[in-house]
DNA sequence: AACGACTCTTGATAAATGTCAATGATTTTG
DNA sequence: CAAAATCATTGACATTTATCAAGAGTCGTT
């Protein structure tokens, strides 16, 4: 698995990164099954997650119990519970594998190393940072000022995979509607 | 201006920072008054801006021309449109004064230089991208898994200088809900 | 192939929130 | 300081979306 991360920095880096060796020996694979939850509320992140294959639910569950999803990540994207994972405190939110997953992940402590240590390290970090801001903060956008129908019509537009791959009650709860609703939406389409 | 400047970054490096007498000169001093727009839709950002008096609004312009505030900053807070900035690419946002403003502004190429230079500039600068991510993210998780009275009783538990120094239409489109709901679900608290 | 669990769809109904219009209050500005 | 503009509030009503319930379909596991 190693092999799609180092790709994924050159791409990222426009060269082969310093260390890179160091660095990935620091990067435990893993393969959790559909279902496997990474992170709990009130848990602290300890790791952040390299998707090479998968699908990592973020959530957080409401008073009625039901699940809000904040982000949906794909292959060669990074999570964590940014807040969190920074502070060493509990986490507000659920990570969770919504399919069978490859995943790397990098310990906190190596983390913090690597970022001081390694100023390709921080770079990229940096980078990561500030693309998981913007997507973010086009998000907020995004929820706020559309409609329910309009919100699937960006779905469909902007990554029909996901729309295809995951569930309609999934998707519904990442747009932030029922599942009931998101049926009848489709047919309107 | 550049007083509350420094101490803002004492505050967050626990020193007083390398070569700050030669950064506050890229910082230019701006009093704009309410109603000033810094940025419109499909402008270029070409400014990161510090408040250091007043208040700026964040938003967008929906298909019924109605505002969608993503975000309404304070004294203290860093304010720019993140991936237009970085990119020098065209806004989607607007950023706008609702108060009568005392600003400081860093201009895109010195802060690409001071980002390359100096380190302890580009700690400060991840520092704040990481809090500005992490506050994004708690306002999607607040838009999307509270109703609208819940959002109230968030916001006045949480920003309650928002509440009383902005008018009710402005935190109403903070909420996303309309004026009128704003004032009939304000009398249920 | 059969079981159980979960999901999707549809209908009926309810709840939440938006829209429009009118009025009075407040703020801004010449 | 007075006119003009904007804002807050309220009522009536419309629209959007959620909820609950039932049946059919799908999927994975044994």
């Amino acid at each position: 698995m190693l092999d799609v991360l180092q790709e994924h920095i050159i791409k990222r880096l426009g060269k082969v990164p310093e260390r890179f060796e160091e660095v990935a020996k620091a990067f435990e694979p893993l393969r959790p099954k559909r279902g496997t939850y990474l992170l709990r509320e009130a848990e602290v992140c300890k790791h952040v997650y390299f998707i090479v294959e998968g699908c990592l639910q973020v959530f957080v569950i409401d008073k009625n119990g039901n699940e809000s999803t904040r982000e949906l990540y794909t292959e060669e994207q990074w999570v964590t519970d940014i807040f969190g994972f920074k502070n060493q405190q509990a986490s507000e939110e659920y990570i969770k594998c919504v399919e069978p997953c490859k995943l790397l992940r990098i310990h906190y402590d190596a983390f913090q190393y690597f970022s001081a240590e390694i100023p390709a390290f921080a770079q990229i970090y940096q980078q990561i940072l500030e693309l998981s801001y913007s997507n973010t903060v086009y998000r907020v956008n995004t929820m706020t000022s559309l409609n329910a129908l309009d919100r699937i019509k960006w779905l469909i537009e902007n990554k029909p995979q996901l729309m295809t791959r995951l569930s309609n009650k999934l998707i519904a709860s990442y747009l932030g509607i029922s599942p009931e609703t998101m049926t009848r939406l489709k047919g309107k389409l």
